[in-house]
Parts: C-alpha cells; sequence; structure tokens
RNA sequence: GGCUCCAUGGUCAAGCGGUUAAGACAUCGCCCUUUCACGGCGGUAACACGGGUUCGAUUCCCGUUGGAGUCACCA
C-alpha cells in the first residue's frame, strides 16, 4: 500500500509536519533541574481533593526548582464536559493558593507561549502527529463498530485471553487501500489506531519518582489514537502536549501507572524522549471495613468546595496535604512554627506508594493549632470573608462592629498558651452564641453541685455588682468577697481541706456567674466576656436568669 | 480472572540486618487550674501469616493471605 495516498485519503487538510510544530515550540530556556510540571483536570467543574492534592505536588515540585507549573484543560471528552467546568476547578486552586504560571489562569484566560492550553483547540496538532505515524506505517483506520469490539471482548473472555485490539483480532490492520478508500467513501465512521509494534513476551521497566523501579509486559494493544471526531484519547493528547509543551515531570494519580506501557509505546513510535513519571496514590476513606477512593459521588468531603464551605481555613488543608505527602511536615512546622508551607521542601521519593485514609479529625486538629497561633485581627478577616458566602446572619452581626468581633477572638489568644476552640469557620457561630443577645437562647445548664436556692442568691448579689472598671485581678478578687459573703470558701483549697464546712467555693460562684450569663458551664475567660458584653447586658441577663430558673 | 502496586498501633507514619520499634492525631489517667481550652507528665496500642538467607530479621528473597489500581472511541 501506499501510505503516502492513504495519509492523503485520510488527512487531505494536514499540510504541516511535526517539524513544524518543534520550531514553533522550542525547547524551554530553563536552568539546570528545573521542573516543568502540570495538572492536567477534565473540565468538570468539580475539584477533587485527590486533584488538589496533585496539584500541589505538581506546583510545588515546579516551584521548588525554579520551574514552570502548567494548568491544561483536557477537554477531549464531549460527554463529560459540563458548561463552564473550567471555572471550578481554577477558582478551587486558586482559593488554595496554588499558583498557575502557565495555562489557564482564569475562566477564559490563558498565557504562557506554549499554548494553547486547551486540547479540543489543538485537533490540527495531534492530526499532523497521527498523519506522521501513519506516513511511517505505524497507525492505521478501523472502522469495527462498538458492536464488534465487545463481541470480540467477549470470545477473549471466554477464551480467558488478554482483552483488546490486537493481534488475530484487530480485523482492520490489514485492509488494503481500495478496501479502505470505499469505506472512506461511504462515509462509514473510523477511529485512528496504533500499530503496536509491543511483543508480548517482552516486557519493559522504567522508574517512578514515587515507587521507584516498575517493570510491566509491553503494550501489545493497538489502542485508539483518534477518535471517531478526530480528538485524540488521553494516550495520544498526553504523547504530545507534554512534549510540545515541555513537561519534564508527569505526576498524576496512580490510576494511570498501568498505562504506562502505552505511553513509553507511543513516545518510542513518535520518536520522542517521554518525561519522568510519578504516580501519587490516592486519598482514601473507610467503607465499612474496607477502603476506597474518594467518591466524587458519595463523599462531601471529596470535593474542595466542601472545604471552602465548612470554613476550614485554606492553609490548615494545605499543610494536611503536606503531612499526607511527606510525613516529616510536622517535624518541619515544629521547628519553624509561623513558616509558610511554601517553604516546606517536598521530597517526591518521601512520598507514600500506597493509598491513605483521609483523616479528617487530624485535619481538624492542624487547623486549630493554624488558627490558635493567629492574631484576633486575622481571625477576624477570615472568619467574615467565609460568613459572607456562607452564613449570612454571622456576616451581619460580625461586620456591624469589628471591634467586637476582635474582642471575642482575643479572650485567651495568648502565644503561650494559645487557646485552641476553633477549627473551622462555620464554628464561629456555635462557639461564641452567647456573645450575640440575637443568638442568645440559653437553656442554662446548672452546675450540679449547687442548690437552686444558692444559684440564685449568688446571680441575684451579683445583679448590680459587676463593675466593669476592674482589672482581672480586682475583678476576681471581688468574687472571692461575694463567696465570703454567701458562705462560701474564698479559696478552692479552703474549701478541699474542709468541703463539708462549705457549700462551694469561689470557683462555684463564677460558674454560676457564667452560667447566667452565657448559659453554659464552660466558656473562655469570664472576665474578658463580662467587659465585652458590658454591665448593662450582664445586669439584664443576670435578672432573666434569677427569673428563668 | 490477567497485569501492577502495597502491607509497622484505631489513623498518618519513622525505620533501610543488631533499636527498650520514633513522632503526630485519636483514646485513657494524673498534674496545673475559678469552668473550658492550653500546657506538663504518664498509660493502652503495631511489625498480616508461613517458609527460607543470615550468628541475627520489622528490615533481604519466595510463597500465602489481605487490600488497592487497571484492563473503553473516559480521563
Amino acid at each position: 500500500m501506499n501510505l503516502a495516498d492513504l495519509g492523503q485519503l485520510l488527512f487531505p487538510h494536514i499540510t504541516k509536519t511535526p517539524e513544524d510544530y518543534f520550531k514553533l515550540y522550542p525547547k524551554r530556556n530553563l536552568p539546570e533541574g528545573a521542573k516543568v510540571t502540570r495538572f492536567a483536570p477534565s473540565p468538570t467543574g468539580f475539584l477533587h481533593i485527590g486533584g488538589l492534592f496533585a496539584a500541589l505536588i505538581n506546583e510545588r515540585l515546579a516551584h521548588q526548582s525554579g520551574g514552570v507549573f502548567m494548568l491544561r484543560i483536557e477537554d477531549t471528552d464531549k460527554k463529560r464536559e459540563v458548561e463552564d467546568g473550567v471555572s471550578g476547578i481554577i477558582d478551587g486552586l486558586n482559593a488554595f493558593g496554588i499558583h498557575i504560571d502557565e495555562g489557564f489562569v482564569a475562566k477564559d484566560k490563558q498565557v504562557g507561549e506554549y499554548g494553547t492550553y486547551l486540547q479540543s483547540e489543538r485537533a490540527e496538532i495531534y492530526q499532523t502527529f497521527a498523519k506522521d505515524l501513519l506516513l511511517k506505517g505505524l497507525a492505521y483506520p478501523c472502522f469495527c463498530t462498538e458492536e464488534e469490539i465487545s463481541e470480540i471482548r467477549a470470545t477473549q473472555e471466554a477464551e480467558k485471553e488478554l482483552p483488546g485490539y490486537y493481534g488475530k483480532y484487530a480485523k482492520c490492520r490489514d485492509l488494503t487501500f481500495e478496501q479502505i478508500k470505499e469505506k472512506i467513501e461511504q462515509g462509514i465512521p473510523y477511529v485512528l489506531r496504533l500499530k503496536s509494534p509491543g511483543n508480548s513476551e517482552k516486557r519493559i521497566s522504567f522508574k517512578d519518582g514515587i515507587r521507584g523501579n516498575i517493570e510491566m509486559p509491553e503494550n501489545i494493544v493497538d489502542i485508539v489514537l483518534l477518535k471517531t471526531d478526530g480528538i485524540p484519547t488521553y494516550h495520544f493528547a498526553h504523547a504530545i502536549d507534554d512534549t510540545l509543551m515541555g513537561t519534564t515531570h508527569v505526576i498524576r494519580g496512580d490510576e494511570w501507572i498501568s498505562s504506562v506501557p502505552i505511553h513509553l509505546q507511543l513516545f518510542y513510535c513518535l520518536s520522542l524522549k517521554p518525561p519522568k513519571y510519578a504516580h501519587i496514590a490516592p486519598i482514601m476513606k473507610m467503607d465499612g471495613d474496607s477502603k476506597r477512593k474518594l467518591s466524587k459521588r458519595k463523599d462531601p468531603e471529596a470535593s474542595v468546595s466542601y472545604y471552602s464551605e465548612e470554613g476550614y481555613p485554606k492553609d490548615g488543608v494545605i499543610e494536611y496535604l503536606l503531612n499526607l505527602a511527606n510525613s516529616n511536615f510536622e517535624d518541619f512546622k515544629k521547628q519553624n512554627k509561623n513558616a509558610d508551607w511554601r517553604d516546606f521542601p517536598l521530597q517526591m521519593n518521601k512520598m507514600s506508594n500506597s493509598g491513605c485514609l483521609f483523616d479528617l479529625v487530624k485535619m481538624n486538629d492542624m487547623c486549630k493549632n493554624k488558627i490558635a497561633l493567629k492574631s484576633a485581627e486575622w481571625v477576624y478577616d477570615e472568619a467574615l470573608n467565609w460568613a459572607k458566602d456562607y452564613d449570612k446572619e454571622l456576616f451581619g452581626l460580625l461586620k456591624a462592629d469589628k471591634e467586637y468581633g476582635v474582642k471575642l477572638f482575643n479572650f485567651d489568644r495568648n502565644p503561650e498558651k494559645p487557646r485552641k476552640d476553633l477549627g473551622k469557620w462555620n464554628e464561629v457561630k456555635e462557639t461564641f452564641s452567647y456573645m450575640f443577645d440575637s443568638l442568645f437562647n440559653p437553656t442554662y445548664e446548672l452546675p450540679q453541685n449547687l442548690n437552686v436556692e444558692d444559684i440564685k442568691k449568688i446571680a441575684s448579689a451579683y445583679i448590680d455588682r459587676y463593675n466593669p472598671s476592674l482589672n482581672k485581678e480586682e475583678w476576681f478578687n471581688d468574687l472571692k468577697d461575694l463567696a465570703e459573703e454567701v458562705g462560701f470558701a474564698r479559696e478552692v483549697k479552703e474549701y478541699k481541706q474542709n468541703p463539708d464546712s462549705f457549700p462551694g467555693h469561689v470557683g462555684d460562684v463564677s460558674s454560676v456567674i457564667r452560667v447566667g450569663v452565657t448559659g453554659r458551664m464552660k466558656s473562655p475567660d469570664l472576665h474578658g466576656i463580662l467587659e465585652a458584653l458590658g454591665a448593662d447586658e450582664v445586669k439584664r441577663r443576670l435578672e432573666k436568669f434569677v427569673k428563668e430558673i
């Protein structure tokens, strides 16, 4: 068969050659060792936490080495496409501080010299390379229908043979030019397949950046290069794009690991140098008593939008992910308490190669530590910013009085003994509900060791007694005076020595006031709370308390 | 089922032939303390199993078992 004729028949519109594209996209001028990486999602509008994880690893490795991190959109499957599926992904990445150098940086904005970074707009490029393969006798059109393919599959399954289009099953491999021409003229749809030079006896090996050496049988399947619509499959697009874009390291989910033989073969057939590969283990969750990948459909926490909605501090999420990637991240944080996560030297070879369970409890703890170390102003700003999108009521409350808001977040906030009661912003409202009149709806959890008479007596006595001008020590001394006046022990120690001589001690007195004012037995620094609330409000609340219990 | 990867406490994990088998989260107890939180101290808890190799295996090899991924004109 004359391959040139075939090329003309199948690709009459392709006039360029691969060489033209190599000239168009020259080699990058980057320092030695700089990594060029990419995150290449389909535009489904959904950013999976595993996707964020992969993007983070790629971004870190690129930027740590003075390289480039790209965002390419793999929209070669029309069925999966969602309207405006790109924004959700970019917004997610941006929200978590993943900086994109090249490719899509916003919904309709691409930057970089190696574009377009939208695969559906690169059809001509892929077809040029496909034609080249065809001309070299390494590709052929296949007219098999879906039914024929599944029949082949069925017999292979019955015979316990390797499934796929190859060897004797590859019926279209040996079509003559005339047969092809006739089918084309009849308008029968076809795909372009690779004429795999693979040998099932041979094995290939490669070095995975995370998993080390891996050995697998060579690919022998005549995989689809171009689909019926002329758009490439992932495999083919990967080989072309990552070559032209100068990707040095392909770091992706480990569901791709079994496709590596295909990819290596593709590079071989195209006479191109393959990139280095690294495969990231998926993030799992417990389902009954087996592990499984976090699922988009079943698990709300699979989506990064979940973390935004819940109000997890962005850096807390990223740091948890970094900790999952390299467990020595925690040591680094211990030594560099306030360091930015970008200062941590991430190492690819320290990544785990089996999927880990996503531990929301641990992440929450990391977030608590994160928030505990920040200033009250920062907490106020972040909480406000979260509330703006997710809690209108809280937003109104915080917005109305910044000074008051900052004061709340400042309770017990000192650098030596930071209070850790907030892990995410959606906990703010409940945590501080008693600090806002409109949210204050107490059920009064009473101290079990006191009788109601005493509680009423103490609360009543304090109604007109609170003096906001007292400092903390003076204020507490006054509480001790009050304790004494109602027959309680002035000091806790005193009470513990003679528990039978007193109905309670000064701590119980403060408990009564705490419950009266906040409705609960537990709270941060009571002196601060009273001060923030103000004498009038304290009085009002205690009056209400005495009346209602 | 074929191919591939993985296997240390409940979870994330150090460990690379000789260790009292780190650390963090969770959990329990004690201390500190006007409550809570923080903090301090301590406890419970692990090398899947069976064979080798070796003076010696958590560590190396082989099997078994278990788990995960993948076998599309989806990425």
